[in-house]
DNA sequence: CTGTTAGCGCATTCAT
DNA sequence: ATGAATGCGCTAACAG
């Protein structure tokens, strides 16, 4: 009967009795090799081994030491859409990087719906979490407010008592807009990205724009504004188009033609991101519109395919890896050399808005 | 003395008698609402929520569960790498999809050198691995094995035993080079992504390319051999230039170049991935080369971005995403169904080979 | 429908 | 340098 438990699996009790040392003894040999002479050690490991055990439980050893060695990882979108959005592809970078470097693993924890992020959230087992553009009145951030450990965020939410990761979207769209403003396109449009969680697509009025709930698309909007009445425009005439984010390239692509098939044609597209003006210049390129002469169009982000098409795209450049790296290291603890985490962005003109410029 | 236990974290007990139940009737508030009756259960998750009782610790739960509610995934890269490769992206939307489905998180694990796996491979907390591309000798496999927990690999290692998904490499990879064949180019060259872990850039001799430990380059470059060989050509004289994927598309330009400069010049390129492509084909550019009429281009993978560029890729296709997607699955356990797990490639043929033709 | 009991496998005192 | 004892917080039997 003794062999029947044979099937269970087996124990550092299992491993000392074997190595006819103590319990102790092994942990040590295991986790604190300095504790213990060398040939010890040897010995416990070559038993360990050859009885096929793989070293310490890691739950038993989480739940003992409240530590697990991984961070959670959360976005406000479905994960198959976080992972074709180059801008959180190259965020997810930053945080491997310093994770890799760390030792320590990432977990990407699914936040769907209230059920899910519920569920997801209460059980993982990690040290910490990344909030990365997170809606204010999300259920994920409830969930992981009530888990009372460190938690960072990256975009949004902005709360109090939480660090902070981000950019001044409004300070750079208004940047974006003056460009185009300088340059004399005064009939302008604008393709947003989710400003509601509804997968919306189609022209935005004023109610749905001000009850945006994502901070970024909100912003940009207001710095856009902030430029075009400065220019003398009234910024609520300026039609917007939204597409989602889930919608890729095509949505961006449907909400350029819209845009540039209205009367005045606009002369200049702000797009609140890199992809969304991937969108407009195929737009454009498809209604036989030359790109910057006929319609001029600047993006946001600075994704690297911006520089690689053609025409290049002019963009607003922020430093995406960057506000990873540095988000995983405020949630582990690394010293990291920047004092302030609003992070700076910089327009960069290329051939989209202006002819023969950048790359 | 009581009061200052209060900083410790609060526990079922504490809920439990706070709420005047047993920690049973607690746990099963969170975990079996079906158990006890409504006015309780609603009655204990006030008093739990109240008291900034996030639920069951999960390091708890999991010791006496057996079970983490994550499936830990393997890349034979740097992190950064692996998700700066539009192969690896693909297929971790593959796997993100699935888990999300199956509310599953998903545990990214760095295992960069040995020491590295050893540590976080060990103590990963999750119900099973999936192995993504890594080489047969890798310390990460024992790491895994040793756990002895449900794995599954994908394109390597090839292990009995072990389910394994991937494609026929060595078979897409003689459809490609017959088809650059058919086009009447002769004269070949290929570039290949890493035949081995050093990050060498340059000429492949035949000691190295015998030696290699990526089974999924080995087996192209034995698939262009073979077409190769039956159009009454020696392979071994087809130069070959190696450029690691860490070295991006920029690694890949130099080799393109390298191969381009060559006499006589290769009217035709293998390249063992899209990416490699596109760097060949920006190198063609770059020497006032015309693609496909100076030199014909073929990648492999089929990216989205290979229907993008301009000309665009031509190449093989093979099913990334669903081969995230069945991992995962074959890893939780839902019946999914496909029979076979080597996936069916495709040529695509697009402008970088037949000009007019493709998108 | 509810409460009692008994470990899950480990790291860590404190002795020796 | 090593060993014995304790409890991390929880869930699953079982008994009421």
């Amino acid at each position: 009967m003794k062999q029947s438990k044979a099937r269970k699996s087996i124990t550092l009790l299992d491993v000392a009795r074997a190595a006819g040392v103590s319990r102790t003894t092994v942990s040590n040999a295991f986790n604190r090799p300095d504790q213990l002479s060398p040939e010890v050690q040897q010995k416990v490991l070559a038993v360990a081994k050859e009885m096929g055990y793989a070293g310490p439980n890691p739950m038993a050893r989480m739940l003992r030491t409240g530590q697990t060695g991984a961070i959670g990882l959360i976005f406000s979108e479905a994960l198959p859409y976080a992972f074709n959005d180059p801008v959180s592809i190259a965020f997810l970078q930053g945080v491997s990087k310093v994770c890799e470097q760390a030792k320590a693993s990432l977990l990407i924890v699914p936040a769907l719906d209230s059920d899910v992020a519920q569920q997801t959230i209460q059980q993982a087992a990690v040290d910490g979490f990344i909030l990365y553009c997170i809606p204010d009145e999300s259920e994920a951030i409830v969930r992981v407010l009530e888990r009372q450990m460190p938690v960072v965020a990256v975009d949004q939410p902005v709360l109090k008592g939480i660090p902070f990761i981000g950019i001044d979207d409004r300070q750079a769209a208004r940047t974006a807009a003056l460009h185009l403003l300088s340059l004399n396109r005064r009939d302008l449009g604008i393709i947003a990205m989710d400003l509601h969680n509804d997968s919306y697509a189609g022209p935005v009025d004023a109610q749905r724009l001000k009850s945006a709930i994502f901070r970024n698309a909100l912003h940009r909007w207001r710095g856009y504004a902030d430029a075009i009445q400065a220019a003398g425009i009234d910024p609520t005439l300026v039609p917007i188009e939204e597409t989602p984010n889930s919608h890729g390239v095509e949505g961006a692509f449907a909400a350029a033609i819209a845009l540039l098939q209205r009367h005045p044609r606009p002369t200049g597209i702000l797009a609140m991101s890199d992809m969304l003006a991937l969108g407009a210049l195929r737009a454009a390129e498809n209604l036989g519109l030359k790109v910057p002469e006929d319609v001029a169009i600047v993006g946001f982000d600075g994704i690297p395919l911006a520089a690689q098409v053609r025409p290049s795209l002019t963009t607003i450049q922020q430093p995406l890896v960057e506000k990873g790296a540095i988000a995983a290291e405020i949630l582990l603890g690394i010293p990291n050399k920047k004092t302030t985490l609003i992070l700076e962005t910089k327009l960069i003109v290329r051939q989209s808005s202006v002819k023969g410029s950048g790359e």
